[in-house]
DNA sequence: CGGCTTGTGTAGCCAAAGCTACGGAATGCG
DNA sequence: CGCATTCCGTAGCTTTGGCTACACAAGCCG
């Protein structure tokens, strides 16, 4: 996909119809996002549809102290749903968004979004599918929250975040804020899983030494 | 709006077309519940689209331990997601569902229901509205947990949930699900509420004495 | 009235996690 | 190489919240 592949060629929007493609190559804007670069804040009003070509978003919440937490992310071929739903409830985002790689977005302004809403059956599909997958990985996530602790917690984001290798890129800053706590437990819970042999820790990069062994403790079968 | 109202008498199938009407006539079934009664399962497959003609159901979650934590509720006229959920995605229903109050439902087989989706705009509407509300129940739910302690979320359910006359009629065990914490803690940030004569507490019910000093406690001045 | 069930108040202990405060290592850059 | 920045490790203290255990209060019903 190179820079200047128009959204009409994207999965979900291949095939439209003459005039869903007519609207669509009037108003594409493609935007290009440096990595942590913030995108969006809290209550402000969605201008539009919002669909990722390439890159990675974050969307978290702030807490008033300062603290962060990761409400979920968005990947390569998903729309940005505070769109969709202020589109279709005239709310106000309730996040802050911000880009975690260089991300390139298509945006479609609301009130065509909402014409191909009305005319494609493609993009009715895709926006309900995208807000129920939405609403599982808020719900898994709510859940994760209230069942787990801080330790099973980090485990399970150093397995599912790790990549093919075993290894993941992320400082113990950025784990913080995603975990919503701070360095320094983050720093002592990932001490433990050393001092138990399940990683090695470098700077801004772990290693994943005994990933059953991850997977156990998030079972809660006997913390080490 | 008595028991035998079908569900074409309810606001968003009210102007359905002859075609919708017809589908649904076929299909219509009503449910009674009785308050404390369980619906759903985690990881049921859900067998249809469920709407809510009286009553409230909550949806939960449920730690290993036994701990419950409400996820959101769904109230008259609003649709239960998991159904639109699992209809679009085949995806199992991530939580348990429980009538609170005693609670009528219609059931839309999920072919039918898919059907009407294509159809009747009214019913796209109704569902991707659904869908983005609870999107931002949970955002909102997400982010409370995060950000606020135990005593202001007890608060806020207090002030939320309380009738018109101040009045809340639930037990602590129920605050303390409802919270997902445990019973203890429920009483022991009471007793501080009432010794701040914020509230006054009865048996399985709480009566709001200064709903301005609970706004305050909430938004994190000077906690007495 | 007496016993049963359900709900509440209290007290103390403990583990989890937040906060403050460093010192020191790795990296980058001039 | 020297310096600055970023990141990590550790230590100790404090607060919050979970768990145990029990006594009492309020309704319910025979």
């Amino acid at each position: 996909m190179d820079d200047m592949t128009p959204i009409t060629e994207i999965a979900p929007f291949r095939n439209l119809s003459d005039a869903g493609r007519a609207l669509l190559a009037q108003v594409q804007v493609s935007v290009h996002m440096r990595s942590p670069q913030a995108l969006i804040h809290k209550g402000q009003a969605a201008s539009g549809a919002y669909f990722v070509l390439a890159g990675r978003l974050r969307v978290y919440a702030l807490a008033p102290n300062g603290n962060e937490a990761t409400l979920y992310f968005i990947g390569p071929g998903e729309t940005c749903v505070f769109a969709l739903n202020s589109l279709f409830n005239d709310l106000r985002y309730p996040a802050w968004v911000q880009a975690v790689e260089d991300t390139r977005l298509a945006t479609i302004p609301g009130p065509v979004y909402r014409r191909l809403f009305a005319v494609e059956p493609e993009v009715r599909d895709l926006t309900v599918r995208t807000l129920s997958t939405l609403v599982f990985r808020l719900m898994a996530e709510l859940e994760e929250v209230h069942a787990y602790k801080l330790n099973q917690r980090l485990a399970n984001a150093i397995l599912v975040h790790g990549s093919g290798e075993g290894l993941l890129r992320m400082t113990q800053q950025q784990l913080a804020d995603h975990l919503g706590t701070t360095r320094e437990v983050i720093a002592r819970l990932i001490g433990e899983l050393v001092d138990a042999g399940l990683i090695e820790s470098r700077r801004a990069c772990i290693r994943i030494a005994d990933a059953a062994g991850l997977a156990r403790l998030i079972a809660g079968e006997a913390a080490a």
